[in-house]
DNA sequence: TTGAAAGCGGTACCAG
DNA sequence: CTGGTACCGCTTTCAA
């Protein structure tokens, strides 16, 4: 069934039952009930090419994301984020384009994109340091929002992160209150900008408290549980090991608790921890917190996903505006867990 | 820059310049060099609506998403299955379209995506026991893959599943043989059918051992960590707790993991554990498993991602194939795990 | 081997 | 308030 189809049967041109179905003021309210019901009737839907090829929009997002060996995607933290970025696209109508590439095919990726129009907008996902893609992207001018931020630049392009420096540093502060002198870190890759503020706030605590940063307390690789286990165990082994660890997840959180339940050392007693909390639903159900969080820093994955997709729907209704909308979420510091008061 | 800018930069006509990008035979050497030479010089690629408008494919493949409470997102096996499917997407130019929609909304969802003509095809996820779904494409002829069976009636359609009922019987039968009596099942959501598959699994083989099942030892909910560990406490608290545990999925069995430590309890000693490991990225790194698997029954959702998108592209090439693609991936039973012998 | 022109299914301008 | 018509950018007959 098509528009042709649909008004031929009504006994209308084309154009009054388009307007009829696009809410258009000048049709008369007789002749919308008709459309509308003629139109439900037979279920039809506007053919979104023809559409977009008439609007020059397409109404839909597109999420590229590098497929590689240490990829975005094996990251739970993706599904999340999509859970939330897809209620706000539904919500307006959207859908959400998944384009999958190669690592070094990227760029290529974002142009092609643009010059097939099949997307009205991009959020851009695991930014580095700095990252190319956000040149790029400005340059051609296709509307995109980054999930963190690039830190070698972060104006004039929007972004929403959570505020990584100060979370950290909080930890770190945290750990030194209580008189450790060795803590390590457990980091997510440090080619990612998110690990590297990380990085930046545990270095700028210790400094700040006269401790030397001790290198070798410092690990970063993909954020999974074989990391946290294996992690663990090659901290654990040094003479002098750490006597607490901030982690970057709930998911390398999990591979330190097998480390030390492995050695019979109690956590939060002979090994204190401050874990990163993304609030993953597949770690969490209700409140609770499935993973040894003692202390924690908090934030909703989420909950960025829903505000890049909103601030990316604005931008593109308003292109001019993106270099407003930048948003820090706050990722706080909680003392002790739902599975008791805080050891550390 | 568009066909027709193209063209007459080259003082070519539209046509020929189609053909030449396209492939035809009927073009000369020489000019399809100048032409794909200009082309690349100008970043020109083909505006995928109007394309799509012409030919009526539209080159991308929808995946629709149930969003509730207990959705099939916050599933991390998700992330792993768009992974796989994505580099046989990818690699045959395809885009991927994701829906989210909430759960009432689905079939009028699929309507709309057949009405709207914006997918050449789609991946129906996490199917029940009878799934309305499956009626309903075949119904409106938009080609599909169904990822698992609607055990109800698995003929007739296409669908890439693996054999739930076989392992998780062969479980059984293992723990039986080692003389348990008393066997428990952490189950996923048994409105789900590879959920009742898997229960069906053991049933039968407590049955064939003339064991009676305990209705009271067979729990079922969404696969977190959190379920794992309530589950598990839940089970041990009984008067006559379950001496083993079949596990549905890695993350169930980190949060059982827990559960036991905090009671002290030696896994594979005090409580025999078999765990289903569908090989997801974020547990696993190389060849090591980072949770409690003393023996597992191994599949992989990759594998399956990939099988399902290349079955749905053989279909929509041949739409009168369908039927003859159905696709058991074998899970096996895998005696010990990486951190040793198995223990049972 | 090349080109003109008719769609594909809508939207939006301009007349009436 | 309604209708005719010219696009949107590409593919694909049909002629040359």
């Amino acid at each position: 069934m098509n528009l042709k189809e649909l008004s031929s049967l009504l006994g209308l041109s084309q154009t009054t039952v388009s307007r009829a179905l696009n809410g258009y003021p000048e049709v008369s309210e007789a002749t919308r009930k008709k459309v509308t019901a003629m139109a439900r009737a037979h279920g039809y839907a506007p053919n979104a090419r023809a559409r977009g090829l008439a609007t020059g929009r397409t109404m839909s997002i597109g999420h590229v994301i590098p497929l590689s060996t240490r990829h975005e995607i094996v990251n739970p933290v993706f599904s999340d984020f999509v859970a939330g970025a897809s209620e706000i696209y539904s919500a307006n109508g959207y859908d959400m384009l998944l384009t999958v590439v190669p690592d070094q095919g990227e760029a290529e990726a974002y142009r092609k994109i643009t010059a097939r129009q099949t997307v009205d907008g991009v959020i851009v996902h695991g930014p580095k340091a700095q990252d190319g893609r956000i040149a790029l992207l400005r340059e051609i001018g296709m509307p995109f929002v980054v999930h963190g931020r690039m830190s070698a630049d972060d104006t004039g392009y929007a972004w929403v992160d959570m505020n990584n420096v100060t979370a950290f540093s909080c930890a770190a502060d945290c750990l030194i209150d209580l008189g450790h002198r060795r803590i390590g870190l457990l980091n997510g890759l440090e080619t990612l900008d998110f690990a590297l503020r990380r990085r930046e706030g545990v270095q700028r605590a210790l400094a700040a408290a006269g401790i030397e940063a001790q290198a070798r307390y410092f690990l970063s690789d993909e954020m999974t549980e074989g990391f946290g286990y294996r992690a663990t165990c090659a901290l654990l082994d040094l003479d002098e090991p750490p006597t607490a660890l901030i982690v970057s997840s709930l998911i390398i959180g999990i591979g330190v608790r097998r480390a030390a339940e492995e050695r019979g050392l109690k956590l939060g007693r002979e090994l204190s921890l401050i874990v990163h909390d993304d609030d993953l639903s597949y770690l969490r159900n209700g409140s609770e917190t499935g993973a040894p969080v003692f202390t924690a820093t908090q934030s909703s994955v989420r909950d960025a996903g829903r505000m890049c997709a909103q601030n990316l729907l604005d931008i593109i209704a308003a292109p001019d505006t993106a270099a407003r909308f930048q948003t820090e979420l706050e990722a706080k510091l909680v003392m002790g867990s739902s599975t008791g008061p805080c050891p550390v």
